[in-house]
DNA sequence: AAACAAATGTTGCTTACGCAACGAATATAC
DNA sequence: GTATATTCGTTGCGTAAGCAACATTTGTTT
Protein backbone atom coordinates (compact mmCIF):
# COMPACT_ATOMS: atom_id res chain seq x y z
CA UNK A 1 0.00 0.00 0.00
CA UNK A 2 2.68 2.29 0.99
CA UNK A 3 3.73 3.56 -2.63
CA UNK A 4 7.36 4.49 -3.20
CA UNK A 5 7.91 8.37 -3.44
CA UNK A 6 8.38 8.11 -7.59
CA UNK A 7 5.72 10.64 -8.07
CA UNK A 8 3.32 9.26 -11.35
CA UNK A 9 1.53 11.56 -13.24
CA UNK A 10 -1.36 10.25 -15.71
CA UNK A 11 -2.54 13.06 -17.07
CA UNK A 12 -0.28 15.09 -19.37
CA UNK A 13 0.33 18.53 -18.42
CA UNK A 14 0.27 19.83 -21.91
CA UNK A 15 -3.31 18.60 -22.22
CA UNK A 16 -4.81 21.43 -19.68
CA UNK A 17 -2.92 24.27 -21.47
CA UNK A 18 -5.62 25.84 -23.51
CA UNK A 19 -8.67 24.97 -21.86
CA UNK A 20 -6.82 25.84 -18.45
CA UNK A 21 -6.29 29.74 -19.80
CA UNK A 22 -9.81 29.53 -21.12
CA UNK A 23 -11.32 28.70 -17.64
CA UNK A 24 -8.16 31.48 -15.76
CA UNK A 25 -9.65 34.06 -17.79
CA UNK A 26 -13.21 33.43 -17.46
CA UNK A 27 -12.92 33.39 -13.68
CA UNK A 28 -10.86 36.92 -14.06
CA UNK A 29 -12.95 38.46 -16.18
CA UNK A 30 -16.14 37.46 -14.24
CA UNK A 31 -14.80 38.52 -10.68
CA UNK A 32 -13.69 42.25 -12.65
CA UNK A 33 -17.26 42.36 -13.44
CA UNK A 34 -18.76 40.85 -10.49
CA UNK A 35 -16.67 43.15 -8.38
CA UNK A 36 -16.58 46.59 -10.47
CA UNK A 37 -20.21 46.67 -12.62
CA UNK A 38 -22.47 44.10 -10.34
CA UNK A 39 -21.64 44.77 -6.91
CA UNK A 40 -22.21 48.72 -7.12
CA UNK A 41 -25.79 48.09 -7.90
CA UNK A 42 -26.46 45.94 -4.81
CA UNK A 43 -27.95 42.72 -6.93
CA UNK A 44 -26.92 39.50 -7.37
CA UNK A 45 -24.74 38.48 -10.67
CA UNK A 46 -27.84 36.67 -11.69
CA UNK A 47 -30.49 39.54 -11.60
CA UNK A 48 -28.10 41.52 -13.83
CA UNK A 49 -28.05 39.00 -15.84
CA UNK A 50 -32.03 38.52 -16.11
CA UNK A 51 -32.16 42.33 -16.13
CA UNK A 52 -29.66 41.93 -19.58
CA UNK A 53 -31.53 39.75 -21.27
CA UNK A 54 -34.85 41.69 -20.98
CA UNK A 55 -32.95 44.94 -22.20
CA UNK A 56 -31.87 43.03 -25.23
CA UNK A 57 -35.31 41.24 -26.15
CA UNK A 58 -38.01 43.04 -28.53
CA UNK A 59 -40.38 44.73 -25.99
CA UNK A 60 -38.56 44.35 -22.86
CA UNK A 61 -40.23 41.07 -22.35
CA UNK A 62 -39.67 37.38 -22.51
CA UNK A 63 -41.35 34.46 -21.38
CA UNK A 64 -40.19 32.27 -18.34
CA UNK A 65 -39.06 29.48 -20.28
CA UNK A 66 -37.02 31.94 -22.73
CA UNK A 67 -34.84 33.26 -20.01
CA UNK A 68 -34.46 29.80 -18.65
CA UNK A 69 -33.04 28.53 -22.33
CA UNK A 70 -31.05 31.77 -22.63
CA UNK A 71 -29.57 31.87 -19.12
CA UNK A 72 -29.16 28.16 -18.91
CA UNK A 73 -31.01 27.70 -15.32
CA UNK A 74 -33.46 25.52 -15.32
CA UNK A 75 -37.27 26.83 -14.89
CA UNK A 76 -37.66 26.37 -11.16
CA UNK A 77 -34.88 28.52 -10.60
CA UNK A 78 -35.90 31.23 -12.67
CA UNK A 79 -39.14 31.13 -11.32
CA UNK A 80 -37.56 32.42 -8.09
CA UNK A 81 -35.12 34.18 -9.56
CA UNK A 82 -38.03 35.67 -11.00
CA UNK A 83 -39.95 36.10 -7.70
CA UNK A 84 -36.68 37.83 -6.07
CA UNK A 85 -36.25 40.59 -9.06
CA UNK A 86 -40.06 41.17 -8.28
CA UNK A 87 -40.00 42.20 -5.08
CA UNK A 88 -37.46 45.30 -5.95
CA UNK A 89 -39.78 46.02 -8.40
CA UNK A 90 -37.08 44.96 -11.51
CA UNK A 91 -39.55 43.24 -13.41
CA UNK A 92 -43.33 42.63 -13.47
CA UNK A 93 -45.21 39.55 -14.13
CA UNK A 94 -47.85 39.80 -16.85
CA UNK A 95 -49.98 36.89 -18.62
CA UNK A 96 -49.18 36.19 -22.19
CA UNK A 97 -51.98 36.73 -24.54
CA UNK A 98 -51.22 33.96 -26.57
CA UNK A 99 -50.23 30.92 -24.55
CA UNK A 100 -52.30 31.29 -20.81
CA UNK A 101 -49.76 28.42 -19.65
CA UNK A 102 -47.47 31.47 -19.51
CA UNK A 103 -46.31 34.20 -18.16
CA UNK A 104 -44.16 37.32 -19.67
CA UNK A 105 -41.38 38.62 -17.42
CA UNK A 106 -41.14 42.48 -17.95
CA UNK A 107 -38.67 44.96 -17.46
CA UNK A 108 -39.61 48.13 -15.06
CA UNK A 109 -39.14 51.26 -15.50
CA UNK A 110 -37.03 50.98 -11.73
CA UNK A 111 -35.16 47.77 -13.64
CA UNK A 112 -33.76 49.95 -16.28
CA UNK A 113 -32.86 52.30 -13.52
CA UNK A 114 -30.49 49.39 -12.67
CA UNK A 115 -29.62 49.13 -15.47
CA UNK A 116 -28.38 52.50 -16.59
CA UNK A 117 -26.69 52.17 -13.33
CA UNK A 118 -24.92 49.19 -14.31
CA UNK A 119 -24.13 49.39 -18.37
CA UNK A 120 -21.45 52.28 -18.26
CA UNK A 121 -19.37 50.01 -15.55
CA UNK A 122 -20.12 47.58 -17.53
CA UNK A 123 -18.42 48.64 -20.66
CA UNK A 124 -16.22 50.69 -18.88
CA UNK A 125 -14.78 47.43 -17.24
CA UNK A 126 -14.97 45.57 -20.86
CA UNK A 127 -12.95 48.27 -22.36
CA UNK A 128 -10.51 47.67 -19.62
CA UNK A 129 -10.38 44.86 -20.03
CA UNK A 130 -10.37 43.84 -23.76
CA UNK A 131 -11.19 47.04 -25.96
CA UNK A 132 -7.42 48.61 -24.83
CA UNK A 133 -5.94 45.43 -24.40
CA UNK A 134 -6.79 43.85 -27.69
CA UNK A 135 -6.69 45.75 -31.42
CA UNK A 136 -9.77 45.38 -33.58
CA UNK A 137 -7.87 42.31 -35.24
CA UNK A 138 -7.18 40.76 -32.27
CA UNK A 139 -10.63 40.65 -31.12
CA UNK A 140 -11.93 39.53 -34.19
CA UNK A 141 -9.13 36.51 -34.07
CA UNK A 142 -10.00 35.85 -30.82
CA UNK A 143 -13.88 35.74 -31.54
CA UNK A 144 -13.05 33.62 -34.95
CA UNK A 145 -11.19 31.24 -32.69
CA UNK A 146 -13.60 30.80 -29.70
CA UNK A 147 -16.29 29.93 -32.10
CA UNK A 148 -14.56 27.02 -33.81
CA UNK A 149 -13.38 25.44 -30.03
CA UNK A 150 -17.18 26.16 -29.18
CA UNK A 151 -18.84 24.67 -32.29
CA UNK A 152 -16.21 21.68 -31.81
CA UNK A 153 -17.07 21.19 -28.48
CA UNK A 154 -20.78 21.20 -29.01
CA UNK A 155 -21.07 18.49 -31.81
CA UNK A 156 -22.54 15.33 -29.82
CA UNK A 157 -20.10 12.93 -32.17
CA UNK A 158 -22.86 13.29 -34.47
CA UNK A 159 -20.58 14.64 -37.54
CA UNK A 160 -18.48 11.75 -39.90
CA UNK A 161 -18.20 9.57 -36.73
CA UNK A 162 -14.48 9.67 -37.36
CA UNK A 163 -13.70 5.84 -36.28
CA UNK A 164 -11.36 6.59 -33.94
CA UNK A 165 -12.87 9.22 -31.78
CA UNK A 166 -15.21 6.56 -30.00
CA UNK A 167 -13.32 4.52 -27.67
CA UNK A 168 -15.46 1.47 -26.15
CA UNK A 169 -17.71 3.24 -23.74
CA UNK B 1 -45.69 52.15 -15.45
CA UNK B 2 -47.23 51.18 -18.81
CA UNK B 3 -43.98 51.44 -20.82
CA UNK B 4 -44.84 52.58 -24.58
CA UNK B 5 -43.90 49.81 -27.04
CA UNK B 6 -40.44 51.98 -27.71
CA UNK B 7 -37.69 49.05 -27.03
CA UNK B 8 -35.19 50.67 -25.14
CA UNK B 9 -31.65 49.11 -25.01
CA UNK B 10 -29.10 50.20 -22.11
CA UNK B 11 -26.54 47.59 -22.84
CA UNK B 12 -24.62 48.42 -26.00
CA UNK B 13 -24.80 44.67 -28.10
CA UNK B 14 -20.98 45.72 -29.10
CA UNK B 15 -19.98 45.27 -25.48
CA UNK B 16 -20.14 41.82 -25.09
CA UNK B 17 -18.99 40.15 -27.99
CA UNK B 18 -15.91 38.84 -26.45
CA UNK B 19 -16.95 37.95 -23.45
CA UNK B 20 -19.63 36.12 -24.38
CA UNK B 21 -17.77 34.26 -26.76
CA UNK B 22 -15.83 33.35 -23.96
CA UNK B 23 -18.36 32.47 -21.63
CA UNK B 24 -20.13 30.23 -24.33
CA UNK B 25 -16.87 28.81 -25.20
CA UNK B 26 -16.30 27.92 -22.08
CA UNK B 27 -19.53 26.39 -21.22
CA UNK B 28 -19.53 24.04 -24.27
CA UNK B 29 -16.05 22.89 -23.84
CA UNK B 30 -17.40 22.32 -19.82
CA UNK B 31 -20.41 20.35 -20.91
CA UNK B 32 -18.01 18.21 -23.39
CA UNK B 33 -15.39 16.87 -20.61
CA UNK B 34 -18.79 16.56 -18.19
CA UNK B 35 -20.23 14.39 -20.45
CA UNK B 36 -17.54 12.60 -21.71
CA UNK B 37 -14.25 12.19 -19.40
CA UNK B 38 -16.40 12.85 -16.04
CA UNK B 39 -19.21 10.88 -16.30
CA UNK B 40 -18.03 7.78 -17.56
CA UNK B 41 -16.04 7.49 -13.85
CA UNK B 42 -19.00 8.06 -11.66
CA UNK B 43 -17.78 10.88 -10.15
CA UNK B 44 -18.54 14.32 -9.69
CA UNK B 45 -16.58 17.31 -11.90
CA UNK B 46 -15.80 18.59 -8.27
CA UNK B 47 -13.92 15.41 -7.15
CA UNK B 48 -12.18 14.85 -10.78
CA UNK B 49 -10.55 18.17 -10.15
CA UNK B 50 -8.95 17.16 -6.98
CA UNK B 51 -8.07 14.40 -8.11
CA UNK B 52 -5.97 16.15 -10.84
CA UNK B 53 -4.40 18.84 -8.33
CA UNK B 54 -2.77 16.10 -6.25
CA UNK B 55 -1.70 13.95 -9.40
CA UNK B 56 0.09 17.53 -10.39
CA UNK B 57 1.85 17.73 -6.88
CA UNK B 58 4.84 16.27 -5.95
CA UNK B 59 4.87 13.37 -4.21
CA UNK B 60 1.06 12.97 -5.55
CA UNK B 61 -0.09 14.76 -1.60
CA UNK B 62 -1.19 18.65 -0.87
CA UNK B 63 -2.38 20.37 1.79
CA UNK B 64 -5.74 21.20 2.06
CA UNK B 65 -5.07 24.86 2.58
CA UNK B 66 -3.22 24.40 -0.78
CA UNK B 67 -5.94 22.42 -2.62
CA UNK B 68 -8.35 25.42 -1.61
CA UNK B 69 -6.37 27.71 -3.18
CA UNK B 70 -5.74 25.71 -5.98
CA UNK B 71 -9.31 24.92 -6.57
CA UNK B 72 -10.24 28.21 -5.43
CA UNK B 73 -12.82 27.06 -3.45
CA UNK B 74 -13.10 27.31 0.33
CA UNK B 75 -11.63 25.75 3.09
CA UNK B 76 -15.01 24.31 4.14
CA UNK B 77 -16.07 22.95 0.93
CA UNK B 78 -12.81 21.26 0.36
CA UNK B 79 -12.36 19.43 4.18
CA UNK B 80 -15.90 17.76 2.82
CA UNK B 81 -14.88 17.04 -0.59
CA UNK B 82 -11.93 15.34 1.22
CA UNK B 83 -14.37 13.62 3.03
CA UNK B 84 -16.48 12.24 0.24
CA UNK B 85 -13.48 11.54 -1.63
CA UNK B 86 -12.15 9.94 1.64
CA UNK B 87 -15.43 7.91 1.38
CA UNK B 88 -14.71 6.48 -1.75
CA UNK B 89 -11.07 5.42 -1.04
CA UNK B 90 -10.01 8.09 -3.60
CA UNK B 91 -7.85 9.74 -1.19
CA UNK B 92 -6.11 9.70 2.31
CA UNK B 93 -5.42 12.17 5.06
CA UNK B 94 -2.62 12.48 6.74
CA UNK B 95 -1.00 14.27 9.66
CA UNK B 96 1.88 16.85 8.06
CA UNK B 97 5.29 16.06 9.97
CA UNK B 98 6.36 19.50 9.60
CA UNK B 99 3.04 21.34 11.05
CA UNK B 100 0.72 19.34 13.06
CA UNK B 101 -2.43 21.77 12.45
CA UNK B 102 -2.20 20.66 8.52
CA UNK B 103 -3.14 17.27 7.37
CA UNK B 104 -2.11 16.22 4.05
CA UNK B 105 -4.52 14.39 1.18
CA UNK B 106 -2.86 11.79 -0.43
CA UNK B 107 -3.70 10.11 -3.76
CA UNK B 108 -4.68 6.30 -3.43
CA UNK B 109 -4.15 3.80 -5.50
CA UNK B 110 -7.68 3.67 -6.23
CA UNK B 111 -7.76 7.40 -6.74
CA UNK B 112 -4.77 6.76 -9.58
CA UNK B 113 -7.69 4.21 -11.16
CA UNK B 114 -9.95 6.68 -11.28
CA UNK B 115 -7.43 8.67 -13.40
CA UNK B 116 -6.24 6.17 -14.98
CA UNK B 117 -9.87 5.92 -16.34
CA UNK B 118 -9.94 9.55 -17.16
CA UNK B 119 -7.28 11.07 -18.73
CA UNK B 120 -7.20 9.25 -21.63
CA UNK B 121 -11.12 10.21 -22.27
CA UNK B 122 -9.88 14.00 -20.96
CA UNK B 123 -6.91 14.17 -23.62
CA UNK B 124 -9.39 12.56 -26.38
CA UNK B 125 -11.75 14.91 -25.81
CA UNK B 126 -9.80 17.96 -25.14
CA UNK B 127 -8.08 16.69 -28.81
CA UNK B 128 -11.19 16.47 -30.66
CA UNK B 129 -12.19 20.01 -29.61
CA UNK B 130 -9.19 21.88 -29.58
CA UNK B 131 -6.00 20.19 -30.88
CA UNK B 132 -7.98 19.32 -34.25
CA UNK B 133 -9.41 22.68 -34.38
CA UNK B 134 -6.57 25.01 -34.04
CA UNK B 135 -3.22 24.75 -35.32
CA UNK B 136 -0.07 24.98 -32.96
CA UNK B 137 0.60 28.82 -33.85
CA UNK B 138 -3.17 29.03 -33.43
CA UNK B 139 -3.19 27.59 -30.14
CA UNK B 140 -0.54 30.12 -29.03
CA UNK B 141 -1.92 32.73 -30.25
CA UNK B 142 -5.42 32.60 -28.02
CA UNK B 143 -3.53 31.63 -25.45
CA UNK B 144 -1.36 34.56 -25.71
CA UNK B 145 -4.55 36.74 -26.22
CA UNK B 146 -6.39 35.41 -23.12
CA UNK B 147 -3.36 35.69 -21.39
CA UNK B 148 -3.25 39.25 -22.07
CA UNK B 149 -6.91 40.16 -20.72
CA UNK B 150 -6.32 37.96 -18.05
CA UNK B 151 -3.80 40.13 -16.92
CA UNK B 152 -5.23 43.25 -17.41
CA UNK B 153 -8.67 41.66 -15.45
CA UNK B 154 -7.24 40.67 -12.50
CA UNK B 155 -5.26 44.30 -12.17
CA UNK B 156 -7.26 45.89 -10.14
CA UNK B 157 -6.83 49.93 -11.21
CA UNK B 158 -3.79 50.34 -10.19
CA UNK B 159 -2.80 52.02 -13.10
CA UNK B 160 -3.51 55.71 -13.92
CA UNK B 161 -6.38 55.51 -11.95
CA UNK B 162 -8.80 57.20 -14.63
CA UNK B 163 -10.20 59.84 -12.70
CA UNK B 164 -14.00 58.84 -14.29
CA UNK B 165 -13.67 55.54 -13.20
CA UNK B 166 -15.02 55.52 -9.76
CA UNK B 167 -18.43 57.57 -9.70
CA UNK B 168 -19.92 58.15 -6.32
CA UNK B 169 -20.88 55.20 -4.62
C1' DA C 1 -64.73 15.28 -30.14
C1' DA C 2 -61.66 12.42 -27.02
C1' DA C 3 -57.62 10.74 -25.61
C1' DC C 4 -53.12 11.21 -25.22
C1' DA C 5 -48.74 13.78 -25.34
C1' DA C 6 -46.00 17.79 -24.64
C1' DA C 7 -45.06 22.46 -22.77
C1' DT C 8 -45.29 26.07 -19.01
C1' DG C 9 -44.65 27.60 -14.51
C1' DT C 10 -44.61 26.51 -9.54
C1' DT C 11 -43.38 23.89 -5.22
C1' DG C 12 -40.86 20.18 -2.31
C1' DC C 13 -36.68 18.10 -1.72
C1' DT C 14 -31.65 17.39 -2.12
C1' DT C 15 -27.09 18.86 -2.95
C1' DA C 16 -23.30 22.39 -3.63
C1' DC C 17 -21.04 26.00 -1.81
C1' DG C 18 -19.59 30.11 1.03
C1' DC C 19 -19.32 32.71 5.53
C1' DA C 20 -18.82 32.93 10.46
C1' DA C 21 -17.35 30.73 14.55
C1' DC C 22 -14.57 27.65 16.75
C1' DG C 23 -10.36 24.73 18.84
C1' DA C 24 -5.78 23.59 18.00
C1' DA C 25 -1.27 24.84 16.54
C1' DT C 26 2.18 28.05 14.95
C1' DA C 27 4.31 32.62 14.36
C1' DT C 28 5.16 37.29 16.13
C1' DA C 29 5.44 41.05 19.72
C1' DC C 30 6.63 42.65 23.96
C1' DG D 1 8.56 33.61 28.41
C1' DT D 2 4.11 35.08 28.13
C1' DA D 3 0.63 37.42 25.28
C1' DT D 4 -1.28 38.39 20.90
C1' DA D 5 -2.14 37.45 16.27
C1' DT D 6 -2.39 34.37 12.39
C1' DT D 7 -3.03 29.90 10.14
C1' DC D 8 -5.22 25.28 9.49
C1' DG D 9 -8.95 22.39 9.46
C1' DT D 10 -13.77 21.45 10.86
C1' DT D 11 -18.72 22.35 11.88
C1' DG D 12 -23.21 25.18 11.92
C1' DC D 13 -25.87 27.81 9.17
C1' DG D 14 -27.74 30.28 5.10
C1' DT D 15 -28.18 30.86 0.09
C1' DA D 16 -27.88 29.03 -4.73
C1' DA D 17 -29.29 25.86 -7.96
C1' DG D 18 -31.06 21.43 -10.01
C1' DC D 19 -34.46 17.36 -10.23
C1' DA D 20 -38.91 15.28 -9.68
C1' DA D 21 -43.73 15.91 -9.21
C1' DC D 22 -47.70 18.45 -10.06
C1' DA D 23 -51.82 21.41 -12.14
C1' DT D 24 -52.88 23.87 -16.10
C1' DT D 25 -52.96 24.62 -20.76
C1' DT D 26 -51.79 23.61 -25.52
C1' DG D 27 -50.77 20.47 -29.40
C1' DT D 28 -51.48 15.92 -31.79
C1' DT D 29 -53.82 11.43 -33.02
C1' DT D 30 -57.45 8.96 -34.06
Amino acid sequence: MTQQPKPTRVLAAETLRVSGALLATQIAVGRLIDAEAVAPTGHDPTTLDLLVRLDEAPGNRLRAVDLSRQLLMSPSHISRRVDRAETFGLVERNADPDDRRASQVILTTAGRKVLQQFAPRMESVIDRAIGQTLSDTEADTLIELLNRIQKAASEPLLGPQTSSTRTAN
